[in-house]
DNA sequence: TAATAATATCACTATTTAGTGACTTTGTGT
DNA sequence: ACACAAAGTCACTAAATAGTGATATTATTA
């Protein structure tokens, strides 16, 4: 007769290949993506290497299940889209730029993986670019289209460098050294001076465009 | 008695130093800094690995001086800064924003690098990132600066937005996918909207900072 | 042209890493 | 309690890589 699972003892396989993905988190937030080996995954989620190939197939199967167990875009998500929207958006999304530079910043895990995307050509790290996509087009088309209209496409420009800005100056913080343009981005002041940035570069395009 | 050094011999120390270093940009363009290992540099430049860590001292040194062989930074360098300026800059600077977006997307080089930066810890690429700041300052203080006066940091932070949105578009661009909110950023159409915004943030800046 | 110093190669060791076959330990149903 | 399947370990092989001592080749100068 056939075994049941184990699952509130010592021995059990779910348990087991939870701790091996959390090995894969602790290692991507701490080492980066170039440290993600069998053997220090092994060895970091304490069990033998021998059950990654057993349970998962491989590092790259464990890699892609990481990956796919992450909801990394939670914080730009649809839903947290206000149901009122009388200014076209400008308050929701100046929020949600200095928002998102403040969360960068801080989830060296969510840097990791842009480095990473930008490193490795895997499927399910493509995949991540285009849940992104799929993400702010619900804000786009949602709120900045219908107020644009015929420049909504202008809109989207300032929109993408603005994010990318945000991204690549938080990982060069990280990275390359504080200073950019001679300010120091690890500073309260120079965050600062930043925010104040996007904020007016909002502010002048729903003025202006 | 010692010997001349050979110059224009089959055999000529210089160059074959020389043909390292071509080695190592021809595997960054082509495969990537990850692929810059030993083995692989020495069988690139024709030449036997014993003679890497003979003329540099090993594999770290190599790279250190080809790093700072290349000179990234020669299309804004200060020698461009032209003589007369009238509008604060206006359009010089806009001029170097556009520049440096096409620079960025054609130069896969490049692009290694900047990848290069943001993935390993080593001295000598921090040490770049100092000569960037170090020319990027030369047109802060002498153009930008004494226009914008008590404003300066702010229109640097606007400039450090800019300048990190070009770089991680054309990251983007190249190893995550083409579209970015929205636009595809590898049409002349989605790259011509991108310069737009440009210009469009360069002179609401000028007019409203 | 013979001596010799600079240039270059080769064959080897040591280390790291992925992957696997043979084994042990543990939990469960009868 | 005991059979046995699932969970887990261990010791090994194979491949890739960094680094080096011994040796060969070439160019220069006396």
């Amino acid at each position: 007769m056939e075994k049941k699972i184990a699952a509130n003892t010592a021995r059990s396989k779910e348990k087991s290949k939870q701790r091996f993905l959390d090995a894969v988190g602790k290692i991507l937030k701490t080492k980066g993506y170039a440290a993600l080996k069998v053997n220090d995954i092994a060895a970091t989620a304490g069990l033998d290497k021998k059950l990654i190939y057993k349970y998962f197939g491989g590092t790259d199967q464990l890699l892609d299940q990481y990956i796919s167990s992450q909801d990394f875009w939670s914080n730009v998500k649809g839903e947290k889209i206000p149901q009122t929207i009388t200014d076209g958006g400008k308050d929701f999304l100046t929020g949600m730029f200095l928002e998102q530079f403040d969360y960068v910043y801080k989830n060296k895990e969510f840097q990791k993986v842009l480095l990473w995307r930008l490193s490795q050509q895997r499927n399910s790290l493509k995949k991540l670019a285009e849940d992104q996509e799929a993400n702010g087009e619900l804000i786009l088309q949602n709120i900045t289209d219908p107020y644009f209209k015929e420049k909504s496409e202008d809109y989207r420009a300032i929109a993408a460098i603005l994010v990318a800005g945000i991204y690549y100056l938080n990982l060069s913080t990280t990275y390359n050294g504080s200073i950019f343009c001679g300010l120091d981005l690890k500073s309260d002041h120079g965050r600062e001076k930043i925010k104040n940035a996007l904020s007016f570069l909002v502010d002048q395009t729903y003025e202006n465009l």
